[in-house]
This record gives structure tokens, sequence and C-alpha cells, in this order.
DNA sequence: CTGAAAGCGCTTACAG
DNA sequence: CTGAAAGCGCTTACAG
């Protein structure tokens, strides 16, 4: 609001319409396909329509069709990034929000980003603001309690990513449970580690949640000795990582055969705090991931981890977001497919690859 | 808008002001903090947009202020990934994206995201149509032409991120010139190089275009022999960049003592062409890139570039657009300072580094 | 301090 | 096929 205003008067529907000599029914009808307006009425509006740049207002088309074709998505801005390939951690939301977009686009619609600081007082009413401004609202992470959610999703709907599934919205997330299954299974029963740790994500994280339970069970059936509690509580990020090991150490700690971190980022940490002391990884240590980051390949060893559909979380999202627009109810939760990849950081053997960073190619092209 | 529509009534402001037993005036200004409501007033309209759940619809907000606090960013969408690093290149805009966003945020605006795919056809009229949502509009790469963006700065202020500058709009890039000026007085002065090619990236890009022009300058003013042409073109991407290699030494042309890439992409695409032929870098042919993304210091060997203030390009796209949209006039390009990051592609000495690939922490924490 | 009313720029029944 | 008019949900002079 503050002095922000438009210089020149912008033409608007009735400009064109009187310079074409016809109703601003008539442009708008010409302009959005509608009816069947004569050849000659189309043409007279298209002219006038270029002559003076005319762009409708979508401010006011929203108003009156009750449409904005926006959809708005909100997910949490980290703080300080102590480690440099913390960035790769935004990677991980930005790819989830390329496919919000792209199937937004397919629909007619675009994305109304915005980010959230990790302390921002007003977090309700600087979400509600932005749902003022879309037809729908995607909520990555866990910035909401269920009943803000439901108070919201009377306004407008809401689909969550990797939240927890709430009668008013609808969550979409990747299969924790298969994923952890599948790597545990290749820890204990394929390399036969008889101790294993699960360094921790965000406390309150639903995916964390997920992980450390399946991580729990799939270890002690497999008859495995696990570490868990507040000793290797991380926070997904690199740095929290490289802090629970470091602490550790320094108590004097003797480390597990295996550490399942949260999240990639959190094995990065981990992996450069062993690094530091001089402990090797895999033949002392083994760590794994979870997401499979694109750094993840490029790590010294490379990260042995759990791939999430990163692209196909926001496509979807989106899609049952917007099916939710038309209809009242649908399901409630959404999950997609994880796949184990298997790299060095586990214990296995070292593939053969060029002597590039960038080995894994796709395509070819040379 | 086929089929998509509300489900239950959603409170409006005058349903607001008549639980509260108000004017619908009185609703808005307690809302919007202006005037001084009384105290009671103030109580009691609050107490009803609680019980609501009320939020002011952003639509009919614009429409009557004329403002809709929201800035639209357009970008190309690439094709196919044929190298898996190609996301980085997402990276790249996204960093930049993010700064828009960030900018923004501290002037109560949100962001507007829309890619273009690179073979759209209509991206005129996409582009108008996203601007009718927004009230300013940031352009990545070079989408329009120079009379369409004249054309469109009548209707709304353009901010073009590494464009051309123009008079309808504001360009924001960075500083080429001295960038590429210290990247060859490097390899020539310091490395002694005498015999230099340019890969180069998107013709029609102006970046890339200043960037060959500097090159060539420098090259022949350092007395260097220079390899230029069509033979020398790339695309930006690390697959156009492979390819120009492969292509040269299957023509079996002889490679020149260094190959200064228009951007990091190419450089990649460079190293893996080159690696496949079993060619040491820089033991035999050095390689520079451009940019400095993330991933750069991860190749092996680790990129020598030239680092691009990534999130101020946004911060400060935003920042210029911001003051357009007050005042009518103003200057017509920002130039922001690089720096050179020498790493080891271009023949300097292995730097000692923790064994690790995130070796380059900030923080420390441990 | 507060309310009645106009107006923002469109879309869309409703007549013709 | 086309136009006059109502209405979308707000903000903001203008009176009081």
């Amino acid at each position: 609001m503050a002095g922000v205003r438009r210089a020149k008067a912008i033409p608007t529907i009735y400009d064109v319409a009187s310079r074409a000599g016809v109703s601003i029914a008539s442009v708008s009808r010409v302009l959005n396909g509608q009816g069947s307006p004569k050849a000659e009425t189309r043409k007279r509006v298209l002219r006038a329509v270029r002559a003076l740049s005319f762009v409708p207002d979508g401010a006011a088309r929203a108003l009156s069709s009750n449409l904005k074709e926006v959809v708005a998505v909100v997910f949490r801005r980290g703080g300080e990034v102590a480690f440099e390939d913390e960035e790769e951690n935004l990677l991980f939301m930005d790819v989830i929000n390329r496919g919000i977009e792209v199937a937004a686009q397919r629909r007619g619609f675009d994305v109304l980003i915005s980010s959230v600081g990790v302390q921002e007082e007003n977090v309700v009413a600087r979400i509600a603001a932005i749902a003022g401004k879309a037809d729908g609202v995607i909520l990555h992470d866990q910035m909401l309690s269920k009943i803000e959610i439901a108070r919201l999703a009377d306004v407008v709907p809401i689909v969550t990513l990797a939240g927890n599934p709430s009668s008013a919205s609808i969550n979409v997330r990747c299969d924790n449970g298969s994923g952890m299954r599948a790597l545990i299974h290749h820890l204990v029963t394929d390399h036969g580690y008889r101790n294993l740790a699960y360094l921790s994500g965000g406390a309150d994280s639903p995916d964390n949640l997920a992980r450390a339970r399946v991580f729990e069970t799939e270890a002690v059936a497999g008859g495995a000795q696990i570490q868990v509690g507040p000793a290797w509580q991380g926070d997904y990020s690199a740095v929290g990582g490289a802090n629970v090991i470091a602490a550790l150490l320094n108590r004097g700690r003797e480390l597990p055969r295996a550490i399942v971190c949260a999240n990639d980022q959190a094995a990065m940490g981990a992996m450069y705090a062993l690094a530091r002391r001089g402990i090797k990884v895999p033949e002392e240590v083994a760590v794994t991931g979870f997401d499979d980051v694109p750094v993840a390949r490029h790590l010294h060893p490379p990260l042995t981890t759990v791939r999430q559909p990163i692209k196909e979380l926001g496509l979807t999202a989106f899609e049952v977001l917007y099916a939710r627009m038309g209809t009242a109810r649908g399901q409630h939760e959404v999950v997609l497919p994880v796949q184990l990849i298997i790299r060095e950081s586990c214990g296995c053997a070292h593939s053969p690859a060029l002597p590039q960073a960038s080995a894994s190619v796709a395509g070819g092209g040379t």
C-alpha cells in the first residue's frame, strides 16, 4: 500500500469495447471464447485489444468468476546455512514446487509461492492472507496445527505435503514404511550389521516419526541392537547431524556399526563429523540417508539412500487439490512409492564409474 | 474454469459486519489498521472474524485498492534432462527466485511463479495473462522481443534478468565484463596459456554475448590465440557442451590449452566429454565455468569459475521493480559485481581439503 | 469514530 | 448474436 501505485492509465475492457464499437459483454466473450461471436465482431475486438495492449485484470476476473486460477504453496524457509551444501535442501522443495507448477500449468493455474521464516511470529495470519489470494493451498512441512488446518479448510481446500492426514485436508506423502523396511533389510540381512542407530529428523515431523517407527520394528525383528533416544535427535539439517555425532564422540560413546539417518542432509552432516575424527565410512561405520537429493551421489563415499519421487509429489499434490476444488470430498491421504538406492556408504562395493563427477548420464548424446 | 467451484458458502465481510453489529467499513478498518477504531468496535470485529474464520478475498481487495501485492516471475522451463546434474541448472533459477521472494516478503508481496515450456507457442499471451494477475513482472531469459516488452510495459512495470536494457524496462545482470576479464587474466598471465577457446552459451543470450566479446578482447590483448565460431557453439547445457567437444574430437581437431565455458553447465559437459576420451583436465586441457553453481566445487577436478551473486540478483530485481511501481522512471540497468573463484580445473594446485565432499563448511558447530 | 454509498474491472444470466 | 445491467467482495472518500 505504502506509496505504491500505477503511473499511466491502464486500458480496461470499456476502452476496448468503445474502440471496437461493441459492448463489454462482447469483448469478454471473444476474449474468453464464450458463445459464438460473429466473425466481424471478433475481428474488431481483437484489433482493439492489440491496439491498446489490453490485458484483462486478473483481480476483476477472479472476483466476478469466483476463480483466481492460482494455487498457493507455503513452505518453511531455513535460517542460517552452515554447510554450503545446505542449499541442496532447498532443491528438494524446489523440485516439488516445480512439479506443482507443471501440473498447475496444465490446468491453467499459476503458482503463488510463499515461504515462512523459521521463527516468524504470525504464521497463521500470514498463511490466511496467502489463502485469500488463491483457490487452494498446498502446505509443506507441519506449519499449522490440526485445528488451524481445519479452520482454514473452511475457506479454501488444503493439501499437506508430508503432514498428518486430517478429515479437513488431504495429505500427500511417500511410502516411508516400505522405504525404511527395504533399507534395514539391506543393512541387517545383506550386510549383517547387528548394531544400528537412527539419527532422527525434526521431532514433530510425521515423516520422521514414521521412519523411526519402522526402523525400530524392522531392526529389532531382524535381531539387531538399536540405539535411539535424545542423544540421536537431529533436525534434518547437516549441522544437526554433525552435532549429534560430535557430541556422541566427545562423550566417548561407541558408535554403532551403521547409522541410519532421517534424511540425506543429516547423513551429510554425520559423514562430515565422522571424517573429521578419522572414522572411515563405510569400513568402520556405515551411513545411509533418505530422499536422494542430487548431491547424494557426489559424496565420498556415494550415499546409499531411499529415493523419493520428488517431482511426482508436487504433481500429485496439485492434482489432488484440483480435484478437491471441484468435488466436496475424496480420499484423505495419497501415498507415493519410493525406491532403495544402493551406493557405497552402506558398505557395498565400489561400482566402476566414469572418471568424472557427472558419470551418471541418462541420455548419451556424445 | 471447467467444473471448478467452491463447495460451502464462504463468509464475506458482510457476514463479519452483521455478526459484529457494525458496518463493513468498520470491519475493513480494523482489519487493515486504518483510522482509529474504538477498542470496543475492534474487539467485536476481531471476535466475529475468529468465529467465522474470515479471510478477506484477495481478488476483491486487489480490485478495490488497485494493488494485488503480487509480483510475477516468468522463466523458461528446460526440456529433456540428459545429465542428471542438469537439475542443478534449476537451482540457479531457484536461488534467484528465492531472492525475489525474500525481498518481496519484506514488502508484503507474494511471488507468482510461472515457467514457460521451451517450445511453447503462445508465449506472449501466456505472459500477458500472468501480468494481469500481478503488480509487476520479472522476466528471466530473453523470452520477449524488445517491442513485446515495450507493449507489456504499458500495462505493468517490467524487470528483465540478464536481458537487454530497454527504455521500457529495467535490466538486472551481473558484471560479465570484469568477471571474464579476471578469468582470462588468470589463464593467460598466471598460467601462461597461449591458446584458448570460448565454448559459447545460447546464441541470443546477452550474457553470452558479453562474455564472448570480453573473452576475445582480453585473450587477444594478452597475446593468446583464440578459437571461436560455429564449432564452439553450445547452448548453456551440459549435453550441449559435451557435444561440442565430442564433435571436435571426432573431426580430429586439436584442442586448445584452455576451454573457457559460457557457464558451469557447459563446463560440466565439456569435462565429461574430455574424460570419456581420456584427456586429462587440467593437465592437458584446462576448463573453466561461469556462475559457480553448488556442484561446481564437487566436480573432479573442482571447477574454477566466476561466481555470480545469485540470490542478490533476485533481491535486486524485486527491489528495483518495487521502486518502479511507485515512481515513473529511474535507471534502466543495474549491474552486480562478480568474483573469480579459483579451484583446480584451471591448473592451479590442489588445495588441501578435509576428506569429505562437504569439506567446505562455514559455521563449524562440531 | 462510524456508516451509507460509490466504484474497482470484470463475467454472466437475462432479454431481445 | 448482442447489449444493458446486476453482482462479485472489498476499500475509501464523504458526511455526520
